[in-house]
DNA sequence: GTCCTTTCATACGCTACCGTATGGTCTGGA
DNA sequence: TCCAGACCATACGGTAGCGTATGAAAGGAC
């Protein structure tokens, strides 16, 4: 990600922020180092930013307007029917290897040491978890179990998430139709 | 964690790292801060120990060994019936908050960018799925069944870990329940 | 007690960062 | 054109942390 010889935002600053933490985790996110990445010097940086901690506060901000929105409006556009939203939440969690799963297992990591970071993902988590419920109600679970099993289904997902951003094998379409079963069986 | 004035073996090092890993992840292991909380110099570390990163890998190898057979050998002794052992498993997961599930988040969001990490989480992960395959196996669930909801199973622990380690609500037991229902039942 | 080895303290150099200070350059508007 | 402000380069101070050098203390073997 070298830039070109324009000057830059804070929000060029905001993306090449995001970017390093998704390559290398938060510790990647040196301002030193994305100045070379943006090719300027760090009076560029401190320019736009107080100092390092109010990048990491507008790179939450960024992440939790487009993260949060993101997942739920591809997969609204992406068919009608709740089932078939169901399978492309899973799908989409299970084979798109860049931007969303990368970088959701690396916040997830900043969070466990970070309260700020730990703040924003609580709140996108919930607004997810509310989305996956609406969508298992849609499909037919009874709304005590659609609560129930939709922590059971995120939970999935961010071990799908984390077990691949340390080497693991991706799950396979079996596995999604497995998960699919169990939970929008009705027992 | 102050030691008293008895000399430190490595084993001491490596454990004050550990547990400096799960109360504030990788980026708190720093030999002298460790040190400090052994009541010792960097002198005493660099007797025992090449350098931080053979420190680190001293961890990897300890939690590999510990960390693998824990669980297993916890829930063997706590009952026969596989079914039951399902659920001292994902009781063990959800309840206990020390040790375990956040020493597993620290590693987990460590592996994410170190390879070393990610190789040892994975040989131990390997271990534990084909245990969670025995389990369902034994509880009656048709082999093939049982591997792929071994892995949904796996990743919804892996899930609750992260979760909680960035500050999420703690399962519920009708959580416990229902989730067993569902990687019990036979469809 | 003497010697040797293990263990540790102290002091130092080095690097990677963060943040500041200061001045230069570029750009849009009057 | 000319200026004010936005944008950035350069140089610097300060700190944290890794690793090394060197010698002192402690404990066992004889």
């Amino acid at each position: 990600m070298v830039g070109g010889m324009t000057r830059k935002s804070p929000d060029d600053w905001t993306r090449a922020g995001l970017d390093a933490l998704q390559r290398g985790g938060i510790e990647a996110v040196r301002v030193e180092t994305l100045a070379t990445d943006l090719g300027v010097t760090k009076g560029s940086f401190y320019h736009h930013f107080d100092n390092r901690r109010s990048l990491l506060h507008a790179m939450l901000i960024r992440w939790e307007r487009i993260g949060t929105d993101a997942i739920i409006t591809l997969v609204d556009e992406e068919a009608g029917d709740p089932i078939d939203r169901l399978r492309a939440l899973l799908r989409l969690a299970i084979t798109s290897s860049n931007d969303g799963p990368d970088i959701d297992a690396q916040l997830r990591a900043w969070a466990s040491v970070d309260i700020d970071a730990a703040d924003t993902i609580g709140r996108v988590d919930a607004k997810r978890i509310s989305y996956v419920v609406d969508l298992l109600v849609a499909a037919g679970v009874p709304q005590r179990q659609a609560k129930v099993r939709s922590f059971a289904l995120y939970r999935m997902l961010i071990g799908e998430y984390v077990w691949r951003s340390s080497g693991g094998p991706r799950a396979t379409p079996a596995f999604l139709d497995e998960v699919l079963d169990m939970v929008t069986a009705s027992g």
